[in-house]
DNA sequence: AATAGTTATGCAAACGTTTTCATTTCGTAT
DNA sequence: ATACGAAATGAAAACGTTTGCATAACTATT
């Protein structure tokens, strides 16, 4: 088998008779080259196996056509929707991703940026607004088109697409109440470092405390952001009295896992109880009882996002941020109900 | 506010006092670097806001410190374990992964995978064996270090890490056939292009043949991997007569959507009806009821699976491809039970 | 037919590293 | 002290593109 490694475009260009020059431009500049020209050249390249550097591009300092995101995990269904929305759209425009995941960590993050920003990504999609000084930093001093996913902020200091989360707190939170539920505990994970869950809460708790609604501290639970953490937390809250008769969770897959606490214990939700989720994930309408919830849109957001993205990185780089909010709301499905007196 | 994009090793060189040449080399030969000309290099690159150019280095021919994973979707649980062991790893070594998503589409696969060739990926890492001519054409032609997750295949054309699918098939008909059950329905995913689900239905039809066990058409169930399109086929066959008192889902994400449906119908899992998938999906075990699925360990083989694609980066290019066989392994679950007569 | 304007292409420098080879510096054995 | 080998560093070529500028080949205008 023929090992065609060292192909490089000079010698596409001799194959096609034509210069370097010229087979560059018919890559980047199509309009440029004669069409009959453009012929030879895909051929010459079809005939020598030839696959453009894009290294060699990228140290022109233009395009390297990549761009980076980074995420606290993969692991799970939270962002998952959301990136790959957010993949699909990146690359109908000719972009590679680079991902890479923090763990929730922000000094994690910053070095993962450093990694990225060594890959002279042309752009970076980062998860909500809380990062390092260090982050926000270089981020500033490079001057690097970036789009904040997953949390709305009015005054952003980068570019944004979300949700409003104290908002889709207020709404959860509303729904519960306007069941008649005041036994009311929430399920949230630690919301340092982490903008949205805690945006949420302080939408919840805000929004009952104007009610005269208060959740006590063994009913303010706090969880990780899995299936199982969650069931685990529910059953330890379960196992002592008086049990509340709505669980507020941080989103969806805590919901669910909540969800199967209270069924695993006999209870029946939401006769029961009542159990909200916050997210709206593509299982939650499909999941038996489907999920009450805040629809914050995963999909729309990552597409969003991405145009956002790829608009700074064609556009102006002095630019205000671009602040998108999209739209939450109350998805009321099967997992609540009125409280029964 | 200083922008410091230009800043090239040469200015680091400078600051430090030293050539270009050691500066390269305390990043890639340091052993190679006096101890206290490093410190005053570090001390210049701090200084200078340095961020050194990979693409400027991958130009070499040598590393680009990248590799690409070509996964079908992120979008649900069946592949984000997997993804994540894997990030983990390939970080670990100091790798960053390009990621791209094919929608199960080969055609599609072909063209990510030439892209990826074209960042000049150190190592590529696909999903399971179906590939077109074309991609292995590709990859053997570029001799391009590839692992191929999630399906042992003992004359694979590249090396390869998984579990051994067909017996996952085998082991599962073989707990459902144990419990007493032969009106069994199935439910699994277009096979076409799919080497995973093929195998694993060939492991289900195979031995249940052999206890004289056969599925009829109609409780042949093809549905998509979500739970929502899961939970709707299932329904479809709930609404008719007679119904299994099995079903074995081609995976965890599918049993879970059949058991909704079922719950969602007033049965009660699995004393009505036994359910099982396939995978062990990190959610599986706290679900309610929890599945009875086969451990693929998926966490295992993404972490293994980075670990020999790095090897063969490092390693001989000649060498037969490595091929690992995670076993697998029946976990016995509360959704499934011996069959009342 | 001569000229101006337009379009297609080529030439060569530039991008920011890495690496080979040569040179200098240093420590050690005589 | 001198010579020798080892270790550290530097000089310069090379990697594979892109692009500004120059030129050549057309087209259109008079």
């Amino acid at each position: 088998m023929k090992k065609n490694i060292n192909v490089d475009i000079v010698d596409v260009a001799i194959k096609a008779g034509v210069s370097p020059a010229t087979v560059s431009r018919s890559f980047n500049h199509p309009n440029k080259v004669l069409k009959s020209t453009q012929k030879r050249i895909e051929k010459a390249i079809l005939q020598t196996g030839y696959i453009r550097n894009r290294a060699a591009q990228a140290i022109q300092g233009k395009r390297s056509g990549t761009v980076g995101l980074i995420v606290p995990t993969l692991d799970n269904a939270i962002f998952s929707n959301l990136i790959q929305a957010f993949s699909v759209e990146i690359r109908q425009h000719g972009f590679t991703m680079l991902v890479a995941t923090n763990g929730y960590d922000l000094d994690d993050e910053y070095t993962l940026l450093r990694s990225l920003l060594e890959h002279r990504v042309e752009g970076v999609a980062l998860i909500g607004h809380d990062h390092s000084k260090e982050t926000y930093n270089l981020l500033n001093i490079r001057n690097v088109p970036v789009v904040s996913m997953w949390n709305y902020k009015e005054d952003s200091l980068i570019s944004c697409v979300g949700g409003e989360n104290k908002e889709a707190g207020i709404e959860i939170a509303k729904h519960i109440s306007s069941l008649g539920h005041t036994k009311i505990a929430m399920a949230f994970p630690n919301v340092e470092d982490n903008d949205r869950a805690r945006d949420r809460k302080i939408g919840v708790v805000e929004y009952l405390n104007s009610q005269d609604i208060s959740i006590p501290e063994y009913w303010d639970i706090k969880t990780e952001y899995s299936v199982s953490d969650a069931r685990y937390c529910a059953e330890e809250l379960f196992n002592k009295y008086p049990h509340p008769t709505a669980i507020i969770a941080g989103n969806d897959v805590i919901a669910r896992g909540i969800i199967y606490a209270a069924q695993s214990y006999g209870m029946n939700v939401p006769k029961d109880i009542s159990i909200t989720g916050i997210g709206d994930f593509s299982s939650s309408e499909s999941s038996f009882p489907s999920i009450t919830t805040i629809r914050m849109r995963p999909n729309k957001v990552g597409k969003k996002a991405a145009s956002v993205l790829i608009d700074r990185i064609n556009g102006d780089r002095e630019a205000e941020p671009t602040r998108i909010k999209v739209s939450v709301e109350i998805k009321s499905r099967e997992s609540t109900m009125t409280l029964k007196n």
